[in-house]
DNA sequence: CAGTGATTTGACCAACTGGTCAAACTCACG
DNA sequence: CGTGAGTTTGACCAGTTGGTCAAATCACTG
């Protein structure tokens, strides 16, 4: 008594191309700026061929952003409670930074809808997020009234580990534009490791 | 023998209030996401009556943002290289996230452009704003070398102070979201203030 | 207060965009 | 190899958008 049936191998492959095509253009252009056609084009598809799979623009982006929103939070659940505070810290960032170099379209698709506003994401942001959060706050508070790491706002904390990673990915342009032929992936890692060593050692 | 005429008290008047109004819609929605009707309605006139004071909807961003660029940069330039080195990066944060306190519309439009690729930016950016960065980084490798502040690469330095205080404005909804009532701009000085006295006090 | 240049507007246009639909085509399976 | 479900498409539509233009209105100057 199936409700839905399984999908075809052609439904597989088309939904991935889509959403693939989605990720490149939607990150680019933000969601206003990116059109059907384009999607369709990249993914290779005829526009009502695309909306053969999706029902509409918006139907896409939603489907992308919760699929992504997972394994770009992934990196913050991964921070053990029980594990050395200062260690699990610096292997925070080193993860976060990963994904914004290996991952710099995931980044720039949140950042260009939280900037503006995030109309489509506050829902995930105020929950699901915020539990998260919550929770990994919970843990660096602990940590400071052990006496383990510097005592300073856990949300803050946070936000900084988020801004200096993703800006590498989010401000790619103006990153590059500064620093020459110089990758900043390449000199990255030393500096937030000096900066957190610094900063969490009491 | 003008070329032109000297702006009339009513051109002086609807200029300032089409750009005030355009920051105001570019910043939220971008440059795709604005529509020239929405500009206008907040500036209070009629489409062709806004068309009448800028030839399009690009003049209008293009103008917006050269106009901007200049205070963006403000307070990197007054950074002194005559000055106390620490005390100067601690008073140039300070500066820097008191903009993004009262400027989050500006910050927020760079933001959204730069995201994007900064198709209508990226020459300003490898030229006026690399010629100050080259600049400042002098200065601060020159602070560097006499043992004054910490060894860190200089441009990650710069992108750090960036991106740690122009969060609060560009990820705006995302910060309340989690930190609830409490007010951002309440720790975040703090939080700076300790973040690079630990990282700059050799 | 007449005249002239500055300002404002309604009507309009062409291009673009998200989305629909019936018809045509393709594929897997008995 | 026929058949029905799954897939693809050309033609089309309505709403939006950036921009134009001639005509009307307004504001300042002599």
């Amino acid at each position: 008594m199936t409700r839905e049936r399984a999908p075809t191998r052609i439904q597989k492959k088309n939904r991935a191309a889509i959403l693939e095509a989605a990720l490149d253009v939607f990150s680019a252009h933000g969601f206003r700026g990116a059109t059907v056609d384009q999607i369709a084009g990249a993914a290779g598809l005829s526009k009502p061929n695309l909306l053969y799979y999706f029902p509409s623009k918006e139907a896409i982006f939603t489907s992308l952003l919760s699929q992504l929103l997972d394994t770009w939070l992934d990196p913050l659940r991964e921070l053990d409670a029980d594990g050395d505070p200062l260690e699990e810290m610096l292997a925070y960032v080193r993860r976060k930074l990963q994904m914004s170099r290996d991952f710099p379209r995931e980044s720039r698709l949140f950042a260009n809808e939280i900037v503006q506003g995030a109309p489509r994401m506050i829902d995930a942001l105020s929950s699901d997020l915020k539990t998260l959060v919550d929770e990994k706050t919970a843990v660096l508070t602990q940590w400071m009234d052990e006496g383990r790491i510097t005592r300073i706002h856990p949300h803050h904390l946070l936000f900084s580990v988020w801004s200096l990673t993703q800006h590498y990915a989010d401000f790619d342009v103006q990153v590059r534009a500064l620093m020459g032929d110089e990758d900043p992936f390449a000199g990255a890692p030393d500096f937030l490791d000096t900066l957190y060593r610094r900063l969490l050692t009491p």
